[in-house]
DNA sequence: TTCGCAAGATTGTCCGACAAGTTATCATGA
DNA sequence: TCATGATAACTTGTCGGACAATCTTGCGAA
């Protein structure tokens, strides 16, 4: 077996970047991203600017139509809603097989110390990227490559819509911090139903929230 | 609202028409596609090769290291697991919600139905293709574009398994039939537990005897 | 006002070219 | 003999330019 050196090309540099950009908000939602103007921000060909784009639309984070511009998509209600769906249908089952284990890896425990800590803080973007973390590591703790994958397409799409909505405040961090202690209780509990249900209020809470601001601004 | 019309780009056609050759092994595993051999083929542009082989690797339908070839990839043992386990996550939750509306779309019973009738006969390709439209109409009825995504990536990865084994003869159709209105029965019993578990145990059903074959077949 | 056409913008696709990396072959020297 | 290094063939990575097809917009004509 060879030691795989982490190298990367122009064009794996190019996505990571772009994707990085939009879900920060960098590349705002709505305003087009033209290949001509990534030729022109990177200095690559178009090509390769091309394949960029049509990598973060089968990502979800651009979308676009035939001879018209990529754009981030503007989320509503119900993307919204079918974002938390499909996440809640992960997790949910992935909470309940951990339940089953009754163990948190230690990476999913690190994540919520971590979010934790940053919870006390005022650092309103790593409090949310410490949020996605924790998510993640609990998936990731089940070592399925293809439900990671998956897992986190549904992620970064929501994390779009939690960059766009300025949802960070539409939550105290204190009472996520204490949602995620559940989820962890009931797992080590080795009791799967409520570690479902645990996952499934969490995501409920934020689904509601986050939807009356979208109500709210529209109006 | 428009009427949107069906048209395909060149790209687009080409990688359709290059999954369908793959998950019918009319690309087996194992052979190189190289972009050259794709544009012989097809007579398009390499640009236009590039980016249709591009799109598979992110499917799972092709492989591919950088400055290296293409090629359908061998699913060992591991990662057949690993598909049966995302699988069988998403469509254990799905069946469970489906249970609790107590309600099978007229698409997941047609499907039931037509695989029934294919059942009866020896023609094994549409057997698995009616197989593979059971279970994501079943899915789909849920009306999650994310959700039915997530689980045709994953879908058609084991398609490729299904294919390369011809595990056709490993299961006995009316036993699959059986196992499917075993689902639908607790879906319409609202049975959530039993539905759930009626897909787990058909996915595993099916999972050993794939697995059963591969080790048989190394050996 | 409405229709239709021309102009500009943008993507779809092609061609050709060169750089960079991988693999296999083979000659070299210890 | 065998490890080393050079070479060539193959393949992908990226670039530049070009033209066609399509969408949008604005303007002029009926």
């Amino acid at each position: 077996m060879t030691i795989r050196l982490a190298t990367q090309s122009v064009g794996e540099a190019l996505v990571a970047s772009l994707r990085e950009r939009i879900l920060t908000e960098d590349i705002p939602a709505g305003v087009p991203v033209t290949e001509a103007s990534v030729v022109e921000a990177y200095s690559v060909a178009r090509q390769t600017a091309k394949a960029a784009i049509e990598r973060l639309v089968a990502e979800g984070l651009l979308e676009r139509t035939t001879h018209k511009s990529a754009r981030v998509p503007v989320l509503d209600e119900r993307q919204v809603k079918d974002l938390y769906f499909a996440r809640g249908v992960i997790e949910s089952r992935c909470y309940e097989l951990l339940a089953e284990e009754g163990k948190v890896s230690s990476d999913a425990q690190t994540a919520h110390d971590s979010f934790a800590a940053s919870a006390e803080g005022d650092d309103l973007p790593s409090i949310v990227y410490e949020d996605v973390r924790f998510h993640r590591a609990l998936v990731d703790s089940l070592d399925s490559p293809r439900l990671s994958r998956a897992h986190e397409l549904i992620i970064n799409e929501m994390r779009l819509c939690l960059a766009q909505v300025q949802s960070h405040q539409l939550l105290d961090p204190a009472e996520i911090a204490r949602e995620h202690q559940a989820i962890l209780d009931a797992i080590r509990d080795k009791d799967p139903r409520q570690a479902a249900d645990a996952g499934l209020a969490h995501l409920a809470h934020a689904e509601s929230k986050l939807l009356a601001h979208m109500a709210a601004g529209k109006a």
